[in-house]
DNA sequence: TTTGCTCCTGCCGGAAAGTGTCAGCAGGGG
DNA sequence: CCCCTGCTGACACTTTCCGGCAGGAGCAAA
């Protein structure tokens, strides 16, 4: 259903960029002509939402028909603000949107406009360039496969720069300092390893899924072991 | 929209009547043929609801999605807690049980098993160890000063090891990977600067209070010259 | 005022999705 | 074997969605 995907998708543009925001930028946000766009706006409108649209201005969102109000105090605005911010450093970038939808969300929840002064507290968050490997396989299908349990073919080159092709099933993902990991059964070892996420060379969906009880016994056993340090014991 | 308005229906009646419920059944309250009973089943299913069919028994609807409009998607929580991950690193104390504050009201509004299974998505953030000088001063009040928009006074040690006593307005506060700068104008210069926090010696608050007109201007004018914005004024 | 930008609406035609009917397969329990 | 039920494919029909075009109206700056 594509239809309602996007007007929701519409909604979380709305809070994100900056208002007033004009109805060409939200088409191009949701890769849709203008002409739909006014129909969506009028979609969203009949929902319940209310959007302000002014002629030579743009629209604006006035009330948000969202989840339920959680209040939040200055500090875990800021708290969460700076969180964001960290995110942005250390996520790729579907992360990165998804972290900026979800702040927005929970800014569009918040008392009136005296929250959104929050967003100016955290002004900015250095980091040192980043220096993590590239990665060269598509982070969105091994996040699907983490989440909806499905194996994977990856070609994987070790710290020894030995190439070998296995059958793994992705558990989770982890974000390291310098480097992307990703924790695995590996059906060939049959055992689990980390791998290096930018040592995968290619990567495509196996047919097997691995069920959820499996996996759920796979987790209490990881998170049983994971007092030991990842970044050396990959590969071999 | 008939169609989404008819699966959120569906899910109503799911959660409605006993289990496990025929798939004639469904069909006949939502008005709708058998075979797009199964599509819309299948709908649901794709959406994230977790709903058990058994031949020869019925369906069973193990788990509830909230579809659209509610809550965070999967990748968003998975953002939220790397970013938090990250914050856990960045952050002093005061913000990080901010955040896992915030963190844990976030979670406890979410349909119960997804959120936990969520959370063991991102299983961890290392970094390397924090060789940020230590701060000597109250970070909360601080903060609070950022916030509330009064005075402080300071003792400075700047960077030739000059001490002097001045009178600033807090603005904000940057988290840089090495050290912890505090954005204020300087009463004493009468212009914006950048101090280490780790190298203020002393702090009072002030009597002052600076008004929120003037600060949100002041706030602007820092933005205004942190990015370079494009051509907002096109004289002809 | 004029100019420029923008929201908003109606209409048309092709494209896409939704839907019902029919048929058949799979799996569990008598 | 039977029946019950979930599940899938194929086909045709209907609905809606969507892009492009044209025009009207409101707001702001020149």
């Amino acid at each position: 259903m594509a239809r309602t995907d996007r007007l929701m998708r519409l909604m979380d543009t709305l809070r994100r960029l900056p208002q007033p925001v004009t109805a060409a930028r939200l088409a191009e946000e949701s890769g849709v002509s203008l002409r739909q766009l006014y129909r969506d706006i009028a979609t969203l409108r009949a929902g319940g939402a209310l959007i302000d649209g002014a002629a030579g201005v743009g629209y604006t969102l006035t009330e948000d028909k969202a989840l339920p109000p959680q209040s939040f105090s200055r500090l875990e605005i800021e708290a969460l603000m700076l969180a964001q911010s960290g995110l942005e450093q250390i996520g790729d970038a579907t992360l990165i949107e998804a972290g900026r939808n979800a702040m927005a969300r929970i800014v569009a929840t918040l008392p009136d406009g005296q929250a959104r002064q929050a967003m100016h507290t955290v002004l900015r968050s250095w980091r040192q360039k980043d220096v993590r490997p590239p990665v060269r396989v598509d982070l969105d299908l091994l996040r699907e496969a983490c989440w909806q349990e499905f194996s994977l073919s990856i070609t994987y080159r070790d710290l020894q720069d030995r190439v070998s092709t296995r059958e793994i099933w992705p558990l989770g993902m982890s974000y390291a300092e310098d480097t992307l990991l990703l924790l695995a059964h590996c059906r060939l070892r049959m055992d689990y390893r980390h791998f290096h996420v930018s040592r995968i060379e290619a990567m495509t969906r196996g047919p097997e899924s691995f069920r959820p009880k499996r996996v759920s016994l796979l987790r209490e056993y990881v998170a049983g072991r994971r007092q030991s340090r990842p970044g050396s014991s990959s590969g071999s």
